[in-house]
DNA sequence: GATGAATGAGGTTTCATTCAT
DNA sequence: GATGAATGAAACCTCATTCAT
C-alpha cells in the first residue's frame, strides 16, 4: 500500500463516522480536516470531492458493519446456526453500534433517497446484497435439508432484514433497547420454529 | 384564522413536504422562499428561525402521517380490527408515503438523533405516544376479552412498530414493496394468531 | 398636547435612552419598538424615519443633560457661584450621567462626526450654545467686577467644557471617578484663583 | 513574515481607519472587502470574525497612536522635557489624528462601553496603560528630584489625559483647533509652575 | 391614525472548491 | 504530492421601510 492509498484510507476511516453520525449533508469539509488533522488541499488531492469520500466511506462503514458477522458466521457449520448469529450479534453489539452513528444503511438510505442518487444506490446495493447472502444461507440449509423446504427464502430474509433494521432504528431513536431486542427475539423465533424442520 | 396564522400554516405546509424530503440540513430558507413564494423577511416574520419552521414542520408532517389511520381506526370496534388498521392502512399508502418523501418519524429520527436536539426529542416522543396508542388498544382488547390477557402488550407494540417503520424504510429505499408487504404480513399473522384469544 | 404629539413625546423618551447608550448605527427599530411597546408602523406613523427620531432623541438627551445646571444656577446670584456649580454638579450626577449612558455630546460627537452629518451638527451645536453660555457668564462677571477683566472668556469656557468632557469620559470608559474628581477639582481652583479677582 | 501573517497585517491596516471612523457597528464586511480588495471568504480564513479584526484594529490603530509620542520622548532625557512631549506632540499632530478619525481611545471606548465588552476592556486598559506610563515618569522625576515630591503623581497624569482627550474630542466635533490648543497650554502651565520644583 | 405583515437589500458567516507555490 | 490562501456562491438572519387593511 502505497503513501496515497494510505492517505486516502487514512481520510476515510477518519471521515466514515462523521458522514455515519451527521450525514452527508451535515458533514463539512472543515469537519473533515478537523477529523483527520489533513488540509483541504491535501483531502482534494486524494479524491475528486466530497462526494467520493462520501461514497466511500459509505462502503467503509458497511464493510465495518457487516465484517464483524461474518466473521461470526464463519464458526458456524448449520445453516440455522448461521442464520441464528443475526440476532446474537445485533443483541451484542447494539452498544457499539449507537456509538458509531448507527447502521449506515439506515441513515445513507434516508438521507440519500431523495437528495443524492449516487449514495441511494449504494445503500441500495448494500441492502440487495445483505438479502442475496441470507437467501443463500437459506437456500443452502434447503438443500441440506436443514431448513423447510417449502418457506420462501425471498421474503424470510425480508423479514429479517426489515425486523433488524427497524429495531435497531427504533432503539436508537428512542433510547430503548427493548425495541431492538423484541425484533431479535422475533428472528429467533422465525427461525427456529418455521425455518427449522 | 388571523392573516399571520394563515401564512405560518402555508410556510408549514408548502415547508413540511421539502423537510420530509430533504431533511433539515438540506432545506434552506431558498428552498422555502421557493416553495412558498414568499420572502426570506416574510418567514423571519412568522417565525424565529429555521430551527422553528422544522419544529412545526414536522409536527404536521406527522399528524398527516397518524390522521389517516386514526380516521381509519374510528369505524372499527373490536380491538382486533382496530390492530388490523395498521397492516391494511400502510400497504394502501405506500406509494403515497414514498411520494411524500417517507416516514417522517424515520427521516426525522435519523438524521436528528446525532445532530438536532429537539428534532430527534420530537421523533423520540412521536415513538413514545405511537407506543402507548397500541398498548392502549391492546389492553383494552385484553380487558375486554378480546385478546389474549397473557400477552405482553409492550413488546407486541414494539414489534408492530419495528416492523412497519423496517418495511417502510427497505420498500422506500430498496423501491420494492414486498420488503413492507412481508412486514405486514407477519404483522396480520401476529394479531390473528397470537393476540386474538 | 394633542394625542400625536404626546405619541411622539413617548417614543423620542423611550428612544432617548436606547441611542444615548447604543449609538445610532447600534439602535435598530426593533430596539425601539421593544422599548416602546409600539409597531413599527406606530413609529413611522409618527416620524419620517429613523434619522428624526434620533435627531429629536438628542435634543432630549441634550436637554435632560442641561437643565439640571441650568436649574442649579438660577438660585445662584454671582457668577463665580454660579460657575461654580459646574464641579458641584458633575460630582452629584456622575452616577446617573453613567447610568444613562453617558453626557449625550460625546457619544453623538463621536459616533457622528464621520457618518452622519445631521446628527454631527446638533452636536456641534451643542457644544457651541454651550460655550456660548459660559462666555456670557463670565462675560457679566467681568462687567460686575466679579471676574477679573483681563481674562479670556474663550479660552476660559473652553478648558472648563474639555475638562468636564475629558474626565466624564475616562471616568465612565475605566470606571474610576478620580478622573471626573480631578478634572473638577481643577476647574473649582480655576474659578477661585484665576477668575476671581 | 509569511503570506498569512502579510495579509492579516493588510487586512488590519486597511480596516483599522474604518473601524476609527465609522465605528464597530458602521464599518461592515463589504466595507473591508472594498477597502482591501479582499473577498469575504479571504476575509474569514485570516480571522475568526469581525469582531477579532476590530480588536486587532483597535491594537494597531492605538500602536500607531502612541508610537509617535514614544519616539518624541526617546530624545529627550529630563523628565519635565517628557512630559513636554504631550503638548507638543498633539499640537503637531491635530490635523493628521483628525483625518484619520480621531483618538482610538476616545472613538472605541465611548462606542464599545455599553455594548461591546471585548473592545470596552481594550480601551479601558489602553487608558491604564497610558496613565502609568505618566505615573512612571513622574515619579522617576520625583526621585531624580525634577519634580516636585508632594505631587501626587495619579492626579496629575489623570488631569494630563483629561485635559488632552477632553481638547481633543471637543476641537475635533466643533472643528475647532482652539480647544485643544487651550488644553495643551494649560498642561504646560501645569508640568512648568506645578511640577517643576 | 394605527397596525400587522410583507419587502428587498444587506448583514455576518460557512460552504465546496481551486490553484500558485 | 501537499499546502495555504483565496474564491464566489450560498448559508442563515436582521435591517429600515412601506402599505393594505
Amino acid at each position: 500500500m502505497g503513501k496515497a492509498e494510505r492517505t486516502r484510507r487514512f481520510i476515510i476511516e477518519k471521515s466514515a463516522v462523521l458522514f455515519n453520525k451527521k450525514g452527508y449533508a451535515g458533514t463539512s469539509l472543515s469537519d473533515m480536516t478537523g477529523a483527520t488533522g489533513l488540509t483541504k488541499g491535501s483531502i482534494y488531492g486524494n479524491f475528486e470531492n466530497k462526494d467520493e469520500v462520501a461514497l466511500e466511506a459509505f462502503d467503509y462503514n458497511f464493510e465495518k458493519f457487516r465484517s464483524g458477522i461474518r466473521e461470526m458466521m464463519k464458526s458456524e457449520k448449520g445453516s440455522l446456526q448461521k442464520l441464528m448469529c443475526y440476532p446474537r450479534y445485533y443483541e451484542e453489539k447494539l452498544e457499539e453500534i449507537v456509538e458509531n452513528g448507527g447502521c449506515p444503511i439506515l441513515n445513507t438510505g434516508i438521507e440519500a433517497d431523495d437528495t443524492h442518487e449516487a449514495l441511494h444506490q449504494k445503500a441500495s446495493e448494500a441492502i440487495s446484497n445483505w438479502k442475496k447472502s441470507i437467501v443463500s444461507i437459506i437456500d443452502i440449509g434447503k438443500f441440506k435439508g436443514e431448513i423447510q423446504s417449502n418457506i420462501d427464502s425471498s421474503a424470510a430474509a425480508e423479514l429479517i432484514i426489515s425486523l433488524i433494521e427497524g429495531g435497531l432504528f427504533l432503539s436508537k431513536v428512542s433510547g430503548q433497547a427493548s425495541y431492538l431486542r423484541n425484533s431479535l427475539d422475533r428472528i429467533k423465533l422465525l427461525i427456529l420454529t418455521e425455518l427449522a424442520p
